[in-house]
This record gives structure tokens, sequence and C-alpha cells, in this order.
DNA sequence: TGACAGGGGGTGT
DNA sequence: ACACCCCCTGTC
């Protein structure tokens, strides 16, 4: 750990085109990620891995700092994390926004929203703690997980308050010595099973969750449904948003129900869904799913204000 | 201000 | 279909 508790400079964000606050919200905090929060001033402040960056929307792009000493490690890691390794216009371009108007409505609704590249170790914790668990409760999880189980990564000044050791997510491997009873003292619940039976499957099967990144993308999703608690739709979480997999068309609650309105699917089952998805969206259904996921939590934000 | 249901982005049996 | 857990949110 160290003293240093400096923030550098704010430099602005060359790697993504310009984005919104409204999109970089969405992008950052809107459920792809828990582990970034907004700080009363508008900005947010968010950790992964061994990074910790602050991002601020102003009137001349999106700018971003880092604790002082971490500076050029996130200078580095954010282009990627912010997936802009990726060019996303070409994908959207395979999308069917041409012949689906409800789909062409969310993709102008949010101008550049794409999809983050996560650490595939922490997307799969993360997402182990989500089921049925609102974005609130799965952020007070990790966040738990992180300062009681994971590794400090650098003192912050956060705010006007004094300064604040941040941590990092535990290791897999780290979490293998985690007694379940600690697991569950971090609100995790019947999660906290899960999770404590994928660390040891993972502790004893070294190089399986490596190789398993590696694997095309249905190898590596019946690899990550044989761990316990996880499903079809955390496997496709982990593979959309932890390794850049776009054909990964999670099937949750909401995406029922959106295309259950929009497309006209009532009474589909999650399966069906799923195939629907594939066949209708393409080989980036995942990017299309977060757009629609996004106007409708946008939809669903602006009904509670009315 | 404080208690009290109700429900929650899923998985496993 | 229902249990698994128990915290959040809205409401009285």
């Amino acid at each position: 750990m160290h003293l240093a508790a400096h923030w550098s400079d704010w430099k602005p964000l060359t790697s993504l085109p310009a984005l919104s606050e409204r999109v970089l919200g969405e992008l950052i905090d809107g459920g792809q990620a828990f582990r970034w929060n907004r700080q009363p001033d508008g900005s947010f402040l968010g950790v992964w891995s061994d990074c910790i960056a602050q991002l601020k929307h102003t009137s001349s792009g999106i700018m971003w700092r880092a604790p002082g000493e971490l500076a050029s490690r996130v200078a580095r890691a954010l282009p990627t994390y912010l997936g802009a390794d990726s060019t996303f216009t070409p994908l959207i371009d395979t999308l069917p926004w041409r012949s689906d108007a409800h789909l062409a409505n969310c993709l102008t609704a949010f101008p550049g929203l794409r999809i983050l590249r996560q650490p595939f170790g922490e997307t799969l914790l993360c997402f182990l703690c989500s089921a049925t668990k609102q974005i609130v409760q799965i952020k007070q999880m990790t966040a738990l997980l992180a300062q009681r189980h994971g590794a400090p990564i650098a003192q912050v000044h956060i705010g006007e308050g004094g300064p604040v050791v941040m941590h990092r997510l535990p290791t897999w491997r780290e979490l293998a010595d985690v007694p379940e009873k600690e697991l569950r003292a971090c609100l995790l619940g019947f999660r906290a099973r899960f999770i404590h039976g994928a660390a040891k499957f993972l502790s004893d099967h070294p190089g399986w969750f490596d190789e398993t990144e590696m694997l095309p993308y249905a190898a590596a999703k019946e690899r990550l449904c044989s761990l316990p608690g996880v499903g079809e739709k955390v496997a496709d979480c982990v593979l959309l948003f932890g390794a850049g997999r776009m054909e990964a068309f999670p099937v949750d609650v909401w995406i029922l129900k959106t295309l259950a309105t929009r497309y006209g699917l009532q009474g589909w089952k999650p399966a069906q869904v799923a195939h629907f998805g594939r066949a209708h969206f393409g080989p980036a259904a995942g990017l299309a799913q977060q757009f629609l996921f996004a106007y409708e939590r946008a939809a669903k934000r602006e009904a509670i204000k009315v």
C-alpha cells in the first residue's frame, strides 16, 4: 500500500468517441459492472482488477484521472476495459436495425453505448452475486467482498472526506480460503454456498478457468455452466461482459418482459426467447440486448419521475 | 421516525 | 413448481 493519496491530473479520454453523460452512466453504471459509483459532483469512481479510475463528462468530452501511482497502469488498462479495443460501429451495423424499428430507436437513444471488457474472474464473481438481486444490492455485496477479502490497491481522497483505502475484489484463489460463513457475512445469502463451491472447484483445477476464457463461445459456456450457481444467464453475462463474446445473449426477466411487450413474445420461455434473440439479432445479439436493456431502464426511470 | 410486508436481473432439485 | 437467503424499497 502507498501513502500517497493524490490524484493525477484530469486527462481527456481519447480512445473513445464522445459519449453523452447519460450514455457514459449507462455504460459503466448500468448493470454491466457493479463497482462504479456516482459521486456528488456527478463523476464516477470505479475499480476493476488493481485499477482505480474516476471519469467525468465535461463540455470537452470525457476526462479521466487515477491515483498518481496508478496513473500509467490505468492509462494502459482503461481503453481495453471500456471496450475501445473493439470497433463497435461495424458490429452495430450487423444488427437488424433496418427492419427492426424498436431496435433502431434504442440505438438512437444511446449513441456510442458498448460492451465493457472486464476481467473474466471478477465478472464471474459479480454475476454469481446477481441472482434475484438488483444493482444496488449487488454493489453492496461486491463492495463488502472487496473491502474484507480483497487486497488493498491505493489510498484515495474522495470528495470532502479523508483518505479511504480502496480494495480490489478477491481473486478466486483468495476466495478458496474464505469460509462460507464469512462470505455470508458479506450479505451474499444463499449465493455464498455457490461462490464457496466455485472457489473450491477452481482452486482444485488450476488452469481450468483461464482455458475456459479462450474456448469458443459454446464450449466456454458449457464449462461455466458446470460451476455451482452458474446457469445459462450468468454464463452469458460472464462471456459478454468479461470476455467480449458478443454472441452471448443473456435472458433475464427484463429481456423476457421487453421481448414480450415490444416483440409480441408473450408467454415465451427463456430458452425460446434466447433462440429468438440469436436468430433475430445475429452474431452481436449481446450488444443488441444491452441497447434494449438501456432503453427499458430509461423508460422505467422516466415513468417514476412523472 | 419506525416498523412491516412484498418482491428481487437465478439456479438447483 | 418451489426453496434458497435476506436486504432494499415503498408504504402505512
